[in-house]
This record gives C-alpha cells, sequence and structure tokens, in this order.
DNA sequence: GCCGTTGCTGAATCTGTGA
DNA sequence: ATCACAGATTCAGCAACGG
C-alpha cells in the first residue's frame, strides 16, 4: 500500500506518488508549516472519492440524489483536511481553493475542524472563460480561503512585504491575475495541456511571500504538474508534494528540475517592527539619550510633562509611564507613548521614537537584523 | 404568536413586522419570484477593536447577530431557507450575501436543501475598513450566492440588459460598488447609523435588474432599514419586507415611502463605471516581467539597488518599497518609485514605469474591465 | 464660493511578552 | 492557565470648518 515511488530531485522537496490520504498518514505529526490544497472541483469526479476509512467511493451512479454526492465528496475533503491538521505545525496554516461548486463544502469543513479562517482571498481572472450560453454572469473568479491550525495559532503574514509591494497600500483580499496559458503552461506530448487546472506560479507567488519564511515547508496534497514546488523552489521553501499520477508527478519532477532558486539575499522579506530589539524609555534615559528634568509636549503642546529619573514621566500630580500617562492626559485607554510625546529640539517638535534609532546605534543593534 | 403588526404602504410592498421564520410560515407556497437574503453574520467577535487613534470601533454587536455556536446557526439558517425555498415559485431564485464568517455555511446548507447555485458573485467594495492590526489582508469583499430553486428551475437572467449596460462585454461575478455611506445612509434622531449593515442600492440594482421581471415580487426575509423595498419599488418590482425589530421597520417605511418610483419605460439599465486598478510593483515582480535580484539604477545611475522577491527594493543596507527607498536615497519625504528607478536594456536606461504597459497588456487592461 | 485641513467612520472573527 | 502592560497599527469618502 505504500506509495509506487517516491521521487527526490534536489534538497528544496521531493514529490510522493500515491493515494492523497495514505500518503498524507505517512507524515509526521507537526512537521509543517504551510498547506496549499487545489483539491478535485468537480462532483462529475466523484469515482475519484475516497472515504474517511480509505475506502474508495463507488463512482457516480444516476440513481445517487445529491444529497449523497454532497455526502461524498464532504466525507473525502473532511478526511484529507483532518490528515493535513494533524500535519501541520502549531501556528501553521493552510490554504485551499476551489469554486461555487466546491468552496462552500470545503469552508464548512474547514470551520467545523477547528481551523480558524484568517480571510478569503478573491482571485479575479483577467481572461476567464465567457459563458457561452448567456445564462449565467462570466464565471471570473475563483475563491481562496486562508486558515490557521487553529484558533490560537499565529500564524506568518509578511505584512510590511505585501504593503511595501501594493505601493504602500494594505494588501487587499481581491487578487487580479491572469489565468496559467502561453509558455508557463505546461504541454504533453500531443501538444496538449498537461493538466486540467494549472494554476498560475504568480497566485502562488504572492501566497508563499505572504504566509511563509524562507526555508519553511510546504506541504501541497494535490500536487498536480507542480506550480507550488516550481514556486517553493525557486523562492527557497522547502516542498512536499503529493500526487497519485505518475504523469503528473513525473511532468511536475521535470519542471521543477529546471527551476533556478533565487539567490538567499533576494528572497529575504521585510521585518516587522515588532521583530526587532525593544528599547524601552528608561533605557533612553540611562544613556543619557535624554535627562531627567527634560520637558515632553503633546504633539500640539496642550500637555508640557517632566521626565523622571525613575523613567516615568510627571504631569498635573500624575507620575507613570509615557504611555499611561498618554492615555490619562487624552482620557483614552490605551496610548503609544512613543509616538504621543514630543521633545523640543531647535524649536521645533520632534516624537520620542526619533530617540530609539540613536539609542540603537549606541547599543550596536543596526538596521540591519537578519533572522 | 402572530405578527405585531402589518404595514401596507402602496401596492408596491409589504412589511411584515415579526420572526423571520414565523412569519415565513403564514406565506403561501410558490407566491414568489425572488428571494434577497442577508442574515445575521455570525460575527464571533470577541474583545473590542481599537483605531491606531485609540478609538474604538463601532463594530456589530448586536444581540441579533449572537449564535451559541456553529450547530445553532446552520439550524437556524436551514430553517428559514427551507421556508424560503417552499414560498418560491417553481423557478424562484435566491440571493444570499455574506462574509467568510458565514457563507460557507450559507452555501453548504443551500446546496444540501436541494437549490440550484447559478453563480457565487463577488461585490468589491471600493472602500472597504482597513486592517487595523496588520496581522491580515484587508477584508475588501462579500460573497453573494445566486440559486435557482430546483436543478430544473428557468431562472429569469436579463443577459442583455446586463451586458448592454457593460459596454456590450458579458456581465462579470465579480462587481465593484462603494460601501453604504453619505447622503444615502439612514441615520437616526442621534445622527448615528440607523442600522449596522446596511446595504448600497446599487447592489440590490443590480440585482433586481439581473433576475427578475417588472412586477416581480421580491422577497426580502432579514428587512433591515428596507433597501431591498426601495429599490424593489423604484425598480416597480412588489416587495415583501420580514423584520424584527419595529425601530428597523418603522425606518424602512418611511424610507420607502419616499421612493418615487420609475417610469414603466425607463425601468432597464443603468450605465457602468469602468475602473483601471493600479498596477502595484508587486504585480509585476508576481508576473515575471522582472525578477528579482535585478538591478535597478536611479536616473544618472548614481545608485544602484536590487529587487527583492517579496516586491521590495533594497540599497545599502535599507529594505523599502520603490517609493519610500526613492525617498530615502534622495533624503526627500516622498518620491515616486516609478519614475525614479531604471532597469537597463540595451545598455540604456529606462524608467520601470515603461514596465507597467506590459503588465497592463497581461491584465487586459487595454480592455474593458467590468466594475 | 473655493480650497486645503482636520476629523469621523465603515459587517472586524485584528498583539506579543513576561510574570 | 490568567493578567498586566508595552507599544504597533489605517484607507477612502464624506462632512465640517477656516481662510
Amino acid at each position: 500500500m505504500g506509495s509506487r515511488r517516491v521521487k527526490v530531485r534536489s534538497q528544496s522537496g521531493k514529490i510522493l506518488v500515491g493515494d492523497c490520504i495514505a500518503e498524507l498518514k505517512k507524515l509526521p505529526t507537526a512537521s509543517v508549516d504551510l498547506v496549499f490544497a487545489d483539491p478535485p472541483y468537480n462532483l462529475q469526479l466523484a469515482g475519484d472519492l475516497m472515504r474517511p476509512n480509505n475506502t474508495k467511493v463507488d463512482g457516480v451512479d444516476d440513481q445517487w440524489d445529491k444529497f449523497d454526492d454532497f455526502a461524498a465528496y464532504d466525507s473525502f475533503c473532511r478526511a484529507w483536511l483532518t490528515e493535513v491538521r494533524r500535519v501541520l505545525k502549531p501556528d501553521g496554516a493552510i490554504w485551499v481553493i476551489g469554486s461555487y461548486h466546491n468552496i462552500f463544502r470545503l469552508g464548512a469543513a474547514i470551520q467545523d475542524l477547528g481551523f480558524w479562517i484568517q480571510n478569503d482571498v478573491i482571485w479575479r481572472k483577467v481572461n476567464p472563460m465567457p459563458n457561452f450560453r448567456g445564462k449565467r454572469f462570466t464565471n471570473a473568479h475563483e475563491t481562496m480561503i486562508w486558515a490557521g491550525r487553529d484558533r490560537k495559532s499565529r500564524v506568518t503574514f509578511n505584512y510590511e512585504s505585501l504593503k511595501a509591494s501594493n505601493d504602500d497600500l494594505q494588501m487587499r483580499s481581491d487578487w487580479l491575475f491572469p489565468i496559467c496559458s502561453g509558455p508557463e503552461r505546461l504541454k504533453d506530448d500531443g501538444g496538449r495541456k498537461a493538466h486540467p487546472t494549472q494554476k498560475p506560479e504568480a497566485l502562488l507567488h504572492r501566497i508563499l511571500i505572504a504566509s511563509t519564511k524562507p526555508g519553511d515547508t510546504v506541504l501541497d496534497p494535490f500536487f498536480g504538474t507542480g506550480t507550488t514546488g516550481a514556486v517553493a523552489k525557486r523562492l527557497g521553501r522547502k516542498f512536499i508534494g503529493i500526487e497519485r499520477d505518475l504523469d503528473y508527478a513525473t511532468a511536475a519532477d521535470e519542471r521543477i528540475a529546471k527551476v533556478q532558486p533565487l539567490e538567499t539575499e533576494a528572497i529575504e522579506t521585510l521585518p516587522s517592527k515588532r521583530s526587532e530589539p525593544r528599547i524601552p524609555f528608561g533605557q533612553i534615559l540611562e544613556l543619557g539619550i535624554i535627562k531627567p528634568g527634560r520637558k515632553l509636549f503633546g504633539p500640539r503642546r496642550e500637555v508640557r510633562a517632566e521626565v523622571r529619573a525613575d523613567g516615568t514621566l510627571f504631569y498635573d500630580g500624575q507620575q507613570a509611564s509615557i504611555h499611561r500617562l498618554g492615555a490619562i492626559v487624552q482620557g483614552k485607554a490605551a496610548c503609544n507613548g512613543w509616538t504621543y510625546w514630543h521633545f523640543e529640539a531647535e524649536g521645533k517638535l520632534k516624537p520620542i521614537d526619533d530617540l530609539r534609532s540613536e539609542a540603537k546605534r549606541q547599543l550596536g543593534l543596526g538596521s540591519r537584523i537578519s533572522i
């Protein structure tokens, strides 16, 4: 019952040829950082479906009613999703992609199994297939669900990189990409498309940049012709692909072998501010960057507080941290004292946050921090 | 246990004040052409969410959105969907709207109960609320499901009207509309929003134009402040609204009374706007038009920066967006990275702005895009 | 009246760390 | 497990106001 063949072409990843659920069961628990899954959409493929007990579901029978079809599909999805959840690390996450035929069943299963949805994301297709019969709207999008393993999972999200790459605006939940065509589309020997639903590499590029770190392991249980593996290799992520069809797996293997990984430096993502070393206000004082007795002001000089030697601020009979006192004088529940309080230099007010860069310099904490 | 009050203001429709399921049970079988349902989303919000300026987001904390668990939400939805299906005519259809919190459960229930999905349609919001903590993608869309009562239902679809209103291109499944704000947004006596989730009339306009005929009866089991009724009256459709909250129902009644129905001949389509999405730098990268590791130069080669895989630029220990880094190296407050940074081709420097035309070609933005 | 500035708000599952 | 608290975080549209 083992996989018929295991291919290992490079250290970047491996392709397991075999049944999705059977292969998943062999993978160790809590070993994977991210899963990308592009499961079968069409219920006509019910003959390919497996029950949770790993027996094969009989092919579509006209006497089955719709509920039976949906139930079989649901069982199959809950089975592989359960295994996927097992192999994910506690802070791991999953992406699934689908259309209206299957995405609602996938989404409900994801919620029922305890995953915690972060976003649903819409892939808007530039060049979708038109609706030939004029009976519906042009089906111009697919839906992706991004979910953490648990409600508590602290999933990877490279917010800063996405924002910087989007002209300094937050990345939205609707993404515009062309479908996979042209030279990127894999062809078989007869010049026909090698796989019916090959996904564009641009889509996986954004997904992996958004939700993985270099060196992470990405698992794709429906590997097909290996788009996930190709992009993972290029971006310095490890991959595990599971594919039942040997022809697809072979095509994927050859495709990925041709991929040239990017240089280490080219795949660096922007660090979040939180990942930088913390400089408490007291340290600014200890380093002598600011002196006790110095006056600090609100943004429009509406208050004038005094720095105390213990690293607190004093104003109007109240003594507290820069954050607490900022909250108190504004009558708010919370406050970032670094941006609220200002010091005077050459007649102008500057936020005390500016002093932290000087502290970092003195502490030898340059701006180049690589993990 | 009847409705507390039935309001009839005109021949165009009526508002039933009472419990959704109880009122549905009183309606005759096979009497309605279209249902539009905007049910509670079951948002499951935990604590307060603060904006960066430490003010509180006015979230949906109403009792009507609270359910014990998914099972309670599911049984509620299956109950009203069952009644809705009963009152629909054989060729009738339903639209439901939701977010990732509830739409997968709604979609699965719709399929299980025997409805037949025609499309899922994405409402892309021009002006969504940002993600204040920088932990997810901006939640910039909601999902609608359009389904016929049965697989066999021959549902109304005004294909020609939609195509004509879309510059003679088929209407796509992704629609761009602003959220409901400004004068359209109903206010209570205190000047606060009368309803937390009022939908824009433009959305209902397109739905009713797409999937009803003049004189059809439209039922909205979660009427709220009556957007469905207002648009139905304007477009010469009859409406039945069910609303449990008397304040909402009263506001809806007064709102609809002010609506002037259009002349019979005018009940056709409105012209659509075109939208030309921005092309951010990251997308140039994702599309493979420029590769990570590529060198970019200032206009006179005074700096040489490197493209990173995450869509940022790197120079002299600094990594930032094309705009931010351009500003930094010039010592300016701001910079248009598209015109500052250049790539080398055939020994000559060209601004990276030139690459956007290729991206636009790939993204089909030379042609017309559905709104 | 026009223009720039300031402030408010919208269906939101929105932190991380150390004690 | 809970609790305290440091401190990081926003886009587009509209309204009100002042010059």
